[in-house]
DNA sequence: ACCTGAACACCGTTCAAGT
DNA sequence: ACCTGAACACCGTTCAAGT
């Protein structure tokens, strides 16, 4: 889950790509509802230009939020490494939370992902760290054995919900919370 | 929950609007993705006609699913007089898995339906069945105190979710059970 | 190479004109 | 009263014309 380096391009392109993902990224934390038009104005870009630099709104929202799934992914290896498996997956949701809270967005994109090939490349990673907190915990017999990546994305799914109100960060934890009683292992 | 008697129509009024119903159950159990205009084509009325009888597209959407919704309700008080809570809570899921499989375009409905009125004539049913088993289950110290309709609710949303492939009825059975582990209490 | 903005296709919804 | 379908506003996306 590297920043890959882009190939060289011309300064006003460079720019350009730069100022439409600053605007992206604040319009998208406001609401899901932004349109393409809106961002390209505040931008101060025609619209072929935004098209340009992101072929689709999908790609748009995916390469905003590019860096965040980035430290969610790497998340996962590091609480690992520091706790019980059981608690990790606990501290990766809190994670989770905080993320979900500001990605509108993200709700089609990220699970539409599974047949697209665009987002695929952002979604197999997610997968992958989620497998590797599951698979931990399956070993230390802290996790149930029959749940996947894909279960767990899936029951979690609420996070992208759009309808959020002030005190949704302390629901969507809560929730997460009796979401992971429900994956760890009854005793 | 029972069916409203509705005004005198007329008679071509009438046959219109369940017509349109017909069309409307049909086309949305295939996908949720299907546009008004096609509706009205299929149902062999003008748009204005459509419109008439269904003020919204969010209104066309709850009447088709006015009946199951019903149904999902009353099911509630009697799987409660038969059964434990735990256990009646648990079957309900199972209903209401049922139900999503086929109810696309009940996404957005059914949440944004917290704060705009239409939708919260059919919204409070729910909420008060699922009040019900959750009162039940705490009575009975089967259900976990700090949750509510509403989270319940969010907990589930998954069930309304677009993507549904071939053996998806298993996978959402198995998801709120895991969700249902989250709530009972531990033991 | 890259930028601009008018234009296109398509959606939900409205409304003047008809019976 | 009710019906029809052209028309409107608005969306994501495209493309001819410019630098």
């Amino acid at each position: 889950m590297t920043q890959e380096p882009h190939a060289a391009r011309r300064t006003d392109a460079e720019r350009n790509r730069t100022l439409i993902l600053e605007v992206a990224r604040d319009a998208l934390a406001r609401s899901g509802e932004v349109t393409m038009k809106s961002i390209a104005q505040q931008a101060g870009v025609g619209q072929g230009t935004l098209y340009r630099h992101f072929p689709t709104r999908e790609a748009l929202v995916l390469a905003v939020y590019r860096h965040d799934v980035g430290e969610l992914v790497d998340a996962a290896k590091d609480l690992l490494a520091e706790h019980e498996p059981a608690e990790a997956l606990r501290l990766w949701f809190d994670r989770l939370a905080a993320f979900g809270r500001v990605k509108h967005g993200l709700a089609g994109v990220l699970h539409a992902a599974t047949r697209r090939d665009l987002s695929a490349t952002y979604y197999q990673p997610v997968v992958d760290a989620i497998d590797r907190l599951l698979h931990a915990g399956r070993q230390a017999g802290q996790v149930r054995a029959d749940v996947d990546a894909a279960d767990v994305l899936l029951l979690v799914s609420f996070l992208w919900r759009a309808d959020q109100d002030e005190d949704w960060d302390r629901r969507a934890r809560h929730l997460l919370r009796i979401a992971l009683d429900g994956l760890v292992t009854t005793r």
